[in-house]
DNA sequence: TCGTTTTTATTTGTCTGACATTTAAAAGTC
DNA sequence: GACTTTTAAATGTCAGACAAATAAAAACGA
């Protein structure tokens, strides 16, 4: 582990990005401790605080956490699914928010993803996510539930069919996909006919998943995006005819 | 932006969520000067090196960046594809090494991922694509090639398949769940016949894609994906035999 | 001797104050 | 007016100190 003296980025990046490669590089393995932040200082010839905002990067990306005490220090950290669903869900969401994405291309995306997942879900869901499908179903179905809560139950209807696939790869890479959409969802308003419509499509998802039907099931996905897209059309026109 | 001084947690953690939140929510916008690091420990009532390590946080996510001088200091960055991209393929490659994810189940994810691309790519892809997946080809043919430089070309071949999709998206979810594959397929040797299959394959995934044929484009992709899991399944085999 | 309490050493968390470096704008000079 | 110099503001880095947490070691008491 060691740094360029000459060049020109900031020490404790470069410090961060040594370990980090010492890391990948498997070099440090998980829960290993790194050396104290003092031996760091000195094996990098650098001061305490220089060190500390390096590991405080390392840590930002979960690939550190810190103890303190006398047996205290950083570790190397699992990095744990969990944690990579969350990093997932906001850089998706920042990085459709801040590129002015189209509704089109973040949905069509969307959907091709979930769509790949389908015959997999199909054939391996368990009762629990079939439970979870219907539930929110019949959430989605009360009529006094504000457009905000419709979807984020639709969010969570799809979080279960992807689930239902019993990969967490791609539960995790589907994460970010499916909720980055909702602030891009929650633009739109649903009306009653809106909503019985996905209702029913769900419905029919749902079936197709529980009855083991991986292609009926794409078929759903497919005239949902197709739904949803015209949705959102719709909407984009009228708030482009009253501007 | 506040935070709660009762809380257990770092200050310095604290702090870079409540940045963080700010960016979230829209209360600061991209190219936003944030205040500087003095205004930030006034505002926040802690010591400059905390609010420095909040900012590496912050940094490290390539949420903010920063700039020196007269006129300089962070300010909110907007999260580039680029970017996003990179992040994404170091925190699927360290998921899958830190928490012995089967080759079987990171296969699976990424050839269900990459068949709901090949329908979109078979429409849209272009001549550079296309031009790019026959050289790859050619160059998984030649014989003297290493098995790191074949895993590498396989790489660049299906990269240019979910390019040829045109969904900067799909693109940005692929990216982890291609490449985080490269370090599993680098402890397989291949065979020269084993080779010739692959490069079949691929031939076929490519007179699809260059057809505008969908269907046969995730035909092929299905057979790799078969052919891929047997290979690794006999070298797992032979390994196990071994000790 | 065993169990409890106290002490101690180590490590991270935070603070203060200082200086170096970079940068752009302001001031000065020809 | 164009060029050079100065200045001010900001981040980058350093040194040294103390606080707080924590586990191991030592001391203590029954």
């Amino acid at each position: 582990m060691k740094i360029d003296p000459t060049s020109s980025a900031d020490l404790s990046a470069q410090i961060a990005q040594s370990i980090k490669a010492a890391i990948i590089n498997g070099d440090l393995i998980v829960d290993q401790r790194l050396p104290s932040e003092t031996e760091l200082s000195d094996h990098f010839e650098v001061s305490r605080p220089t060190v500390r905002e390096a590991l405080k990067r390392l840590a930002a990306q979960s690939l550190i956490r810190t103890q303190r005490g006398a047996t205290g220090g950083a570790f190397v950290n699992r990095l744990s699914f969990e944690d990579a669903y969350a990093q997932q869900v906001t850089t998706s969401t920042l990085l459709l928010s801040m590129n002015d994405v189209s509704f089109q291309t973040a949905c069509e995306a969307r959907y091709a993803l979930e769509r790949a997942c389908a015959p997999l879900s199909a054939l391996r869901r368990n009762a629990d996510q079939l439970a979870t499908m219907r539930a929110e179903i019949f959430r989605q179905g009360q009529p006094n539930l504000s457009d905000e809560a419709f979807c984020a139950s639709d969010v969570a209807f799809h979080r279960a069919l992807v689930d239902g696939a019993a990969n967490p790869v791609l539960s995790y890479q589907l994460a970010g996909a499916v909720e980055a959409m909702q602030p891009l969802m929650n633009m739109i308003t649903f009306s009653a006919r809106d909503r019985a419509r996905i209702v029913a499509l769900h419905c029919e998802i749902a079936d197709a998943i529980d009855q083991g039907d991986g292609p009926a099931a794409s078929d759903g996905l497919q005239a949902l995006e197709q739904e949803t897209l015209s949705l959102a059309q719709k909407v984009f026109e009228t708030r482009a005819a009253k501007s």
